[in-house]
DNA sequence: GTCAATTAGGATAAGAAGATCTGAAACTCT
DNA sequence: AGAGTTTCAGATCTTCTTATCCTAATTGAC
């Protein structure tokens, strides 16, 4: 199965540093909290973590109370720089159907139509940020923290 | 580097039938002359037209007189029929960040802000067929023609 | 029937992406 | 200082995609 927008490392990137933009600002969060919270393989997001640390997106400390942390505000972090941080960037800019010379000035043939799909998904990617994932998940949280109390009160089937 | 959409296959696919759209109706075209044309690995799209073939979207014959044509008119095909048959379906409906359960019932966090781009992205791979592709590929094609011929005559730089 | 041309299909190799393992470095606590 | 815990960094393994090669099957022309 193919991923649409983004690579399967970059969709564990986003749901690692959603779950950090939900702690508190500065507090330093273990690889393991991490990986039990949103079921991710530990071995994997700690080596796609460490290069979110290289790139500055996140903190890092060694050591018993170690961990990571966002190094910036949750609203100042774009899916847009989490997918060039992982994936590279140029794959936005590319166009499908190479007729080989391909630009504003001469388009291949998917261009016209594709563009502005393309400006579409560009702003999306810029226009969501940590800050409203993690607000976003809470709220789901919380909603389904209710249903599952309901359920177990008023059990399926009756 | 990623591929946003559809995989490379993909697009390799999606180039060698604009490319069969572009002839004659029900006429067959050789691999070596899409291959040319294109710009394509042989070997490899001959095994991607093989596949295509079986879903009943080209046809195919043997022999000297061999070659592959559309099974169906042009205008028929969408770039997201040839994706599913390509790519397999499923990746349009499935949300990034997993809270694992996921629909309009009980949505992941970034379904509500996903879900209208992804009905333009859906929307966009239903409404562009071979046709379409087709007819610009032909329009670029002698404008492109054009301009070579105007740059000859007058080469740049005087 | 023979020959040449073409697609079909399997086997397999090369490369990238995904995932794991291991030893080292750093930090805290005793 | 020493033990234990945690991240860091690099090496390694696996899996999937992309690509090639070679043989078989089919067809048309002579």
């Amino acid at each position: 199965m193919t991923r649409i927008l983004y690579s399967n490392t970059c969709e564990y990137a986003i749901r690692a540093l959603t779950y950090l933009a939900q702690q508190p600002t500065g507090e330093l969060t273990m690889l393991s909290e991490i990986t039990a919270a949103q079921e991710l393989p530990r071995a994997f997001l700690g080596k796609i973590l460490k290069d979110l640390v290289r790139t500055g997106m996140l903190r890092s400390a060694r050591g018993p109370t170690g961990g990571y942390s966002l190094a910036r505000e949750p609203a100042e972090i774009s899916l847009l720089e989490i997918k060039e941080a992982i994936d590279g960037s140029g794959d936005l800019e590319r166009c499908a159907v190479g007729l080989s010379p391909c630009s504003d000035d001469a388009p291949c043939p998917l261009h016209d139509a594709y563009k502005p799909l393309r400006t579409a998904i560009r702003t999306y990617l810029q226009d969501t940020t940590l800050a409203g994932l993690a607000a976003g998940l809470s709220e789901k949280q919380v909603l389904l923290a209710g249903r599952a109390e309901l359920s177990t009160s008023r059990p399926p089937g009756t």
